[in-house]
DNA sequence: GGTTAGGCTGAGAACTCGCTGACAGAGTAG
DNA sequence: CTACTCTGTCAGCGAGTTCTCAGCCTAACC
């Protein structure tokens, strides 16, 4: 949860969503602007120069692929995130992750949006490389290549499970409650009962433990979760 | 108890609730703003602009989900606290806790209720002010993790002493009555013997004790309990 | 010193919460 | 189609927690 600055600029015409992602990115750190469609997404654009834009490619008046033409057009070579209905023709999206863009299904987890952000935006920008890898005590996560090593040792995460252990890494040392792990690892429109993070929590624990030398994840009856560091252990 | 003259806004429709907040804030050293529905939220939320909102997910005219959209649409990122009832759907609540958000079910206590949005807020504006650290005389807590410690070793606490501790630390040097305590630390509709209070300063002197070089909590005798703090010791 | 009200604490009953194994359904690869 | 993985639900277990109570202890006042 770097305090980057970076400016994010949204293209988003429903609204619930346009709001979600404008709080949790503005949390995150980021200056963010926020447009419900295509023709205002060029004109902001153009102004504010945004590191990175967010984009909906089924907007009310242009689709995605005439946004980013237009802006391509304007010589605005600003990386792209676009987002998209499960259920949307996949043709309206071939082609368009060239470079460093990326491509998301709705609905999705707001821990994954906001890192798949970051992961464009260390892409693109070279200078502050390197910030790939999230080491938290004895474990360290390769977010380019997706792995999870456990002092050392790799280990088989599903994608959930995956989520899960970083975003917990990502607040190591703050306890989470169970609602908030729920609404920033699952997506955003997720329905089931607070259970399912138990359940996880539980699959996570038979990975690590065996490989760890503590209890990374520690239970705090009543409140939450925390992903715990030890001192004098790495570091 | 720092008197950082924050406004709070609370959406509340059961009256009780919304005057022992208020009062309670207030005390708390909070400017506190009050509102009994949504619309009334959406419109003292506008004109007021409070750093924080404490709101009921389940009001008369619209629901939580609804006034936080049309916060949000405002281009308001107000943090907020949602408050629901233990038996209300867990899925009214789902999705809410975006950024630093939080959430705590009814019924509650009042001192759990100003910690969280101390937290909050702390979180919230970026200062950093690392004041997650609650330290007088031998013993330290952690707030962010939950943890606390007697002269740097770690105890172990249950829910409720943790609660306890805190209040008495956060009153330190200063004699607070059972009734006091009872009504701080234990949720508000709690209406069991003050018998209790005893029974928990018991178990959390046996907890700490062993660990420090004085009595830390203190008996006044018809009068309640102290948390003393003595010269010369640390700082 | 005796009396008494208030405080302390161990025992225990009731309950809550979190953990886990089992399983069903969806999705996917072969 | 089959086999597998992954997701999400659920029920039962057990440990931890809450609260009450009774009997003991102690401070304070006579």
């Amino acid at each position: 949860m770097s305090k980057t600055g970076k400016r994010v600029l949204i293209v988003e015409d429903t609204e619930s969503v346009r709001e979600l992602l404008t709080k949790q990115l503005k949390f995150a750190g980021f200056e963010v602007g926020a447009v419900a469609n295509g023709t205002d997404a060029v004109l902001v654009a153009e102004k504010s120069k945004p590191d990175i834009i967010v984009l909906d490619v089924m907007l009310p008046d242009h689709d995605g692929f005439t946004v980013v033409k237009k802006l391509r057009s304007m010589n605005l070579d600003v990386p792209v995130l676009f987002l998209s209905a499960k259920d949307e023709p996949e043709n309206k999206v071939m082609g368009l992750t060239v470079g460093g863009d990326d491509y998301m299904t709705k609905p999705f987890s707001i821990d994954e949006l906001t890192a798949r952000i970051h992961a464009i935006l260390r892409r693109s920008q070279k200078d502050d490389a390197e910030a790939s890898m999230l080491e938290v005590g004895e474990i360290s996560i390769d977010q380019d290549a997706h792995e999870v090593f456990v002092n050392g040792t790799p280990i088989d995460l599903s994608p959930t499970e995956y989520k899960l252990l970083r975003f917990l890494m990502n607040n190591a040392n703050r306890v989470m409650s169970k609602a908030q792990i729920l609404d920033h690892v699952w997506e955003y429109d997720f329905n089931g009962e607070m259970g399912i993070v138990e359940s996880y929590v539980s699959y996570l624990r038979k990975k690590i433990d065996p490989l760890s030398k503590n209890e990374l994840i520690q239970t705090k009856r009543g409140v939450g979760y925390m992903f715990r560091t030890y001192k004098n252990d790495e570091e």
